[in-house]
DNA sequence: GAAAGTGGTGAACACTGTTTACTTTTTGAA
DNA sequence: TTCAAAAAGTAAACAGTGTTCACCACTTTC
């Protein structure tokens, strides 16, 4: 029952449009970030019309939605590759915060865009049900059972809820993310000026994040 | 040489009508967010043409920036009036972060908007002077010192940078407030929903983080 | 080949922040 | 008190923005 509709050429046009779009929309936001991305500069890169995007996606926003989630996507993925069952479990919960911070950093519009939505307004809904579905749903999903695991293990404290310690886990990741991102003191990671201080600091960070999760030796 | 210049009362009217702005401003910021403020309708608000804003500020960034400078101002000076000195250092130091989430999440429109600035493009200019003079750069002196404290009495590691782990200390705070603010999974603590999970959840994140400090016993 | 649907467009709508030219009011001093 | 200069306030316009609408052309379907 999985159809992929890209068998007739008109799909096939149209996917290839819609993906045009969507990687002239990808370097733009790279580069200016999502303010910068306008309807009128995208159409004019691709050479169509301000009217004709609306034919392929229903605003901006779900634009930018599209490269929120497959940029969360490829974020988790990485995490995820780089998990090696070899190492102890200490080190694969501090590598994998790293990484989640150090991959975040690499692409500050990207990520400041993954976290830059609406305020949530609902109530006390706990366990949304479009948050299960969505690629942060399923990066935490993955920290909890890392850490569940940790538990499991004796190497984490025995009376820690998973959920919540996750939730707090992420946090801190999140938080070292956004700072260096945009707080100047924040020493800001670049793809070529990857100086020893700002990859350490993430490492001891990481570090003292799971040492707080730590059973007391 | 301190002049107060609101003695003529030419400029005691000034002042009063940059008052009436910004408090007009803040009300906007507080229920709408930084998007929902435009200059139209703070104008219309006040009973104003649109142009005559510029007459008392440079631009919209400049009122949103000193909303942002206010609170946290504000937010530091709360941290700093619930510092009990008569506490053990521990408590003293989970209540700072415990206060400063809170703080932020009851007020998630200007704390989102007092981290929303642009990204920190320039390159490895560590201890800018510019960040020292602000806010923010008063509340990392802060939690600066009380690091320092910590470690001077031997009850934080005594291996730690009191720089690095309170800026380490910070990002966690901050990752939490921004947490809680937009991503449905962390519970919204209203003013009125103070829901004993969130609650005691801020606490729990930062009994971790401190943990994460401690010496080893 | 006719009918229906898809892709594309120019022009407009309703916004936004900001500037300019202009008028009115207030001020400070001769 | 008179008068010029400065300050306060405004309407209108500029340059943007996201989005919609009416219309045309082309392609698919029957």
């Amino acid at each position: 029952m999985t159809e992929d509709l890209d068998h007739k050429p008109a799909d096939r046009r149209r996917l290839r449009v819609r993906e045009m779009i969507l990687s002239a929309a990808e370097r733009v936001l790279a580069t200016d970030g999502a303010d910068g991305l306008s309807i009128r500069g995208l159409a004019e890169k691709i050479d169509y019309s301000p009217a004709a995007i609306y034919k392929y996606f229903k605003s901006k926003d779900e634009i930018i939605d599209e490269l929120k989630e497959s940029f969360f996507a490829k974020l988790m993925a990485q995490v995820h590759s780089l998990h090696d069952e070899t190492r102890p479990f200490a080190w694969r919960m501090r590598n994998a915060v790293a990484t989640y911070v150090r991959i975040a950093v690499e692409k500050p519009h990207h990520y400041l865009a993954a976290f830059s939505g609406q305020i949530s307004e609902e109530g006390p809904n706990e366990d949304d049900p479009e948050f299960g579905m969505s690629q942060k749903g399923a990066a935490f999903e993955m920290l909890k059972g890392l850490v569940q695991e940790g538990i499991d293990s004796r190497y984490l404290r025995g009376d820690l809820d998973a959920a919540l310690a996750a939730k707090s886990v992420w946090a801190s990741m999140h938080g070292l993310a956004m700072m260096m991102a945009h707080v100047p003191i924040f020493p800001a990671l670049k793809p070529n000026t990857e100086t020893m201080p700002s990859g350490t600091f993430i490492e001891l960070h990481a570090d003292l994040v799971v040492r707080g999760l730590e059973t007391l030796s």
